[in-house]
DNA sequence: CCGGACGCCTGTCGGC
DNA sequence: TGCCGACAGGCGTCCG
């Protein structure tokens, strides 16, 4: 998505913001539109799911929760019944944000964002350098917890997701029910391989669409047509042909190859 | 500190 | 066809 709008949205000057909807996650902040309007955008910047849209004079923060999409559109099309709000972007043109179940969220700073106290306490970019074996290692030693809450945990690693974690820990051949202070280093090392192989993947396949999701393009991501186990309960692992299960971890929806996923924990 | 559960919303789907 | 409950890509917050 940052990679989508960035171009798009870089060395434009904000004409203005129009709010239909200011109750998402948090009520956005009063005066937002006043506070934004004339002011060029230096950069758009990501840090886990947040997007972070860099004014001259401090920085929007933009969540998509979970049923959220953002798309440049011509200005003058109408918007529906959940577009929530739109960033005015002159020549015509707009940044509109969509939400049906309103999880979303805009907030500001005139800090430093990464300093916010959303933002703060999150653990390493999952594709970047701070990642690794080790570091995993380290963070799951003593914890009793099922390794698929883990790293599903932004303290310990950002962006991976209720998909991704599946597909990860499929692809790393570990249960995901397994005690996170029970994988030796050669498993972390195999997870993080996993988590960064998959998300490398959905990030050049441009995410994963269900239902209708779409980019600030209007297109898809293409993703979805390479899950291996999300969604596929009752199907034939691609691996070995057992049947894929699916259970219930922390409340989310959790999939995974019986033979080729086994617990070595209990 | 840790782990588990809840709640915020609306839309959709399956079962009866 | 209509109704009802379960569930959905996230994650901050509260509780024990």
């Amino acid at each position: 998505m940052r990679r989508g709008l960035a171009p798009l949205l870089e060395g434009r000057r904000i004409a203005g913001l129009v709010i239909r909807e200011r109750r998402l996650r948090w009520p956005i902040p009063p005066g937002l539109e006043d506070w934004v309007q004339r002011q060029r955008i230096a950069a758009v910047d990501r840090r886990a799911k947040y997007l972070l849209i860099g004014l001259e004079c401090g920085t929007l923060l933009l969540h998509l929760g979970m049923s959220g999409s953002l798309r440049v559109l011509s200005a003058g099309l109408p918007p529906g019944k959940h577009d929530h709000l739109d960033l005015l972007l002159g020549e015509g043109q707009l940044l509109r944000l969509r939400d049906p179940r309103r999880f979303a969220a805009l907030l500001w700073t005139r800090e430093d964002p990464l300093g916010h106290p959303l933002l703060r306490d999150l653990g390493p970019e999952p594709l970047g350098a701070g990642f690794d074996g080790d570091y995993l290692y380290q963070a799951s030693r003593g914890r009793r917890l099922a390794v698929k809450q883990l790293i599903m945990d932004g303290r310990v690693v950002v962006g991976v997701g209720n998909i991704y974690a599946s597909e990860a820990l499929f692809s790393a051949r570990i249960h995901p029910l397994a005690s996170a202070g029970s994988l030796d280093r050669q498993a972390c090392a195999r997870l993080v391989a996993a988590i960064r192989r998959v998300l490398g993947e959905a990030l050049e396949a441009g995410g994963t669409s269900l239902r209708d999701f779409v980019r600030e393009d209007g297109r898809p991501g293409y993703f979805a047509q390479a899950l291996r186990v999300y969604g596929r309960d009752a199907q034939p692992c691609l691996s070995c042909g057992a049947a894929i299960e699916r259970g219930r971890i922390g409340q989310r929806s959790t999939f995974f190859c019986p033979r080729c996923q086994v617990r070595e924990d209990v």
